[in-house]
DNA sequence: CATTCTTTTTTGAGTAATCAAACAGTTATT
DNA sequence: AATAACTGTTTGATTACTCAAAAAAGAATG
């Protein structure tokens, strides 16, 4: 049975593992993210490896068979068609979706999500600008750098925002850095940690590294 | 902890306490709905007598408290409002919305709530005619009829068609007795158990008894 | 290399929901 | 009234998920 903890679970492991695709995911590292404590991790990953869900090695890690993978991806497809959704056709505040889609992605059929992707063209990206899984074929690789890579005078355009706190992303909003958006760095001063751009075509605003980090432009 | 077992709990008895108003819900009709057997009822029962959403009888049966109620239409309300939401914006058929409205009602959060009702400006019925409770105040009452207690001769508007199964609904949507249809029933033979009706402005269709008495009406 | 620290696993226990089957009341029937 | 039939309750087990805390394995450090 494939509970909506363990969609979690995959999901989870799954966006780990982006992060350093070579490596297997630590248990403490997902334990972390699952917000349990260890044992309640590894009991969990036991039950994964033997669904053929992820491959575990005691004390080394996991990593997500094929299998799992494709069923994280479709839990991704759905959360991020959800976010999408209720941005789009319910108005909601992009800050404030990801936390709705984390239960409604449990939810929704087949039927009802293909339906959304209908009605919204079917999106290639959701609101945060992270890419939505196709129902079927690869995933599409992007090839994004943090803001923080940009050489002084460059431009780029903001392509995701990688942070779910709405906090933070109200403040992406105030600042007119969306994606979609076009900037230039005009200076960065490693002293100060100040990242300053200038938001096209008008605006300026100035970020320190740990935020600057969590904004991924695409070169112009 | 309201889960959605204790969701479905309270809708079930709120469901069966209206088919008739004054008695207790009987433990075993209680445990036919939810598909569980006897013992399985009776746990749950104390566990929300415990919790005070409904007062319990040993060997006699159970009825909602006025907060169990409450949270029941709040759930009731909630799976109308979907199964709207899901014909109207998203296109499904109003045969199939049902199920998918039983795992969605426990996962729309109040905000998403408002915002569906507020797109489909405020509804008062579900598409199968069934009544949705306010946010706040009273369940509206509306006296409907079988259409087995009209006179022959009779007009009458189709209000509510109370039965969930698809294949019925179906037959209902091909035969054009959907609610806001008005007919007339030309005739009742009680021999040959058939209702025979004028759909208005033309269409003539003939029911026995089991279907007949699934379509509430309101007398013209 | 022996000790300490960190990470992971194991063990034991708890909660929510369920079933099967034994048991106990109630009502109905002879 | 005795027995049968029905309805409801109890008991004991199971599954999925969780935590706390003890134990073990590796890594780091003096």
């Amino acid at each position: 049975m494939i509970t909506s903890t363990v969609e979690n679970y995959l999901k989870r492991i799954y966006l780990e593992q982006q992060t350093d695709p070579a490596a297997l995911v630590p248990m403490g590292k997902l334990a972390a993210v699952m917000q349990v404590v260890p044992g309640t991790a590894t009991a969990m990953v036991k039950t994964l490896a033997d669904s053929g869900l992820l491959e575990y090695e005691p004390r080394g890690g996991i990593r997500l068979t094929p299998g799992g993978e494709q069923l994280a991806l479709h839990v991704l497809r759905r959360h991020r068609i959800i976010e999408l959704f209720l941005v789009e056709t319910l108005g909601l505040d992009w800050s404030e979706v990801h936390e709705e889609a984390e239960t409604l992605e449990h939810a929704v059929s087949d039927k009802v999500l293909e339906r959304m992707d209908r009605l919204l063209k079917h999106p290639r990206f959701d609101p945060h600008g992270d890419p939505i899984p196709p129902a079927k074929g690869r995933m599409p690789t992007d090839t994004l750098i943090p803001l923080t890579s940009l050489q002084p005078g460059q431009r780029a355009d903001i392509a995701r925002v990688s942070d779910q706190d709405p906090a933070f992303l109200q403040f992406i909003d105030r600042s007119g850095l969306t994606p979609g958006t076009t900037i230039q760095l005009q200076a960065h001063d490693p002293q100060a940690d100040a990242y300053v751009l200038k938001i096209l075509p008008k605006g300026r605003v100035s970020l320190g590294s740990t935020a600057a980090c969590k904004i991924l432009v695409r070169e112009a």
